[in-house]
DNA sequence: GTCTATATTTGGATAGAC
DNA sequence: GTCTATCCAAATATAGAC
């Protein structure tokens, strides 16, 4: 709907404006009049745009969504498995800990009341598949693994924004986190408990 | 300050009351008038158990610390390195999704102006340092090491609460990464960038 | 589309009586 | 210590003129 071209081209801008501000005084700090202000007018003409705040937040959580998709899509492969686990840690690390906000809106439920819609949420769940098939061009396919691996990527990034914010300490650990995991994850499965064949 | 003995009884049970109430409404949600009702009485009244909002947080703060401190004591170490690991970690991360507000609260900074007080920091900082601790009992105490071992800690923390609230689908994964991490640990460094004496 | 004016809600905090 | 009454501020959202 509303799908004027100009129209689009200006809320476009306007998310922009969002952004800045929730980088400025946080997400929950994000109000309409704020918002206004910087763009020079009042509160109430936000709506000629959008229905309510949380239609900004999911306009800014599907921006987001999108950036981290086209991102996704730049990360180099080699063919070396290694390399390129460590290639795609550093991204997702230094992707996420460049803009803390974003990476609240889009990984962590934080905002009271908001959830994304459909439409805005499919976006992020195309970017996770992207993920899941690089993953799988290295052959790791199994849901242990691939879960092993979003823990580490969630607890470098974790660790950094919140105990080194602005600096590199955990960054540093992404080659040798992958270095690691990949040893575990290629190394033949010993000691695992029989398997019940189902 | 404040040292009235039948005070601090009455205090305790308050904030445990603002637990209540934080586990039902989230962080933000606490509210003075919320708070008071469970309480059997008005907003106002609070404010001679506590100067502002925040210091109730703070008190919070300082319950959920001594409770990690205490709990920390209780892991038992059996000597072996690797066995130890994992109960420490099953520890921290059961701790912590057993009650992710208190994690939020403790770990993470999402209330927008609070800081805790010096006090109440400090004991947070005596519940790292007994991890600390431990983990030189076992043999690990250069900086990199403990910073990769925190990012398992909080990214299986992380995903557990955000992608699985309830269930078990990371903590499962506990013993698992404690040995890749003790591998990688105990492996003596190949590889390393040639060490320039200091 | 933008404005002014306003409704409505909510929540922290204070004053002062009892 | 607790209450009522109130202040003050902030914020979303709506109504209706222009």
């Amino acid at each position: 709907m509303d799908g004027t071209g100009i129209g689009e081209a200006y809320v476009e801008a306007l998310v922009e404006v969002a952004w800045e501000v929730v980088r400025a005084e946080g997400l929950a700090g994000l109000s309409l009049r704020d918002l206004a202000a910087k763009l020079g007018m009042r509160a109430p003409s936000l709506y000629s745009y959008f229905d309510s705040k949380h239609a900004i937040f999911d306009a800014m959580f599907a921006q987001g969504a999108r950036e981290y998709l086209e991102s996704e899509a730049e990360v180099a492969t080699t063919g070396d498995p290694l390399r390129d686990l460590q290639a795609g840690m550093r991204h997702f690390v230094r992707f996420c800990t460049e803009d803390p906000v974003r990476y609240q809106l889009l990984f962590q439920r934080t905002i009271p009341g908001f959830e994304p819609s459909t439409e805005s949420f499919a976006i992020s769940i195309a970017g996770l598949d992207a993920l899941r098939r690089r993953l799988a061009g290295i052959g790791i396919t199994d849901e242990r693994s691939v879960d092993l691996l979003t823990a580490i990527g969630a607890g470098l990034t974790d660790q950094q924004i919140s105990n080194d914010p602005g600096g590199d300490r955990w960054i540093r650990l992404a080659d040798d986190a992958m270095a690691m995991y990949f040893d575990h994850v290629s190394r033949p499965k010993r000691k695992s408990p029989r398997r019940a064949r189902t």
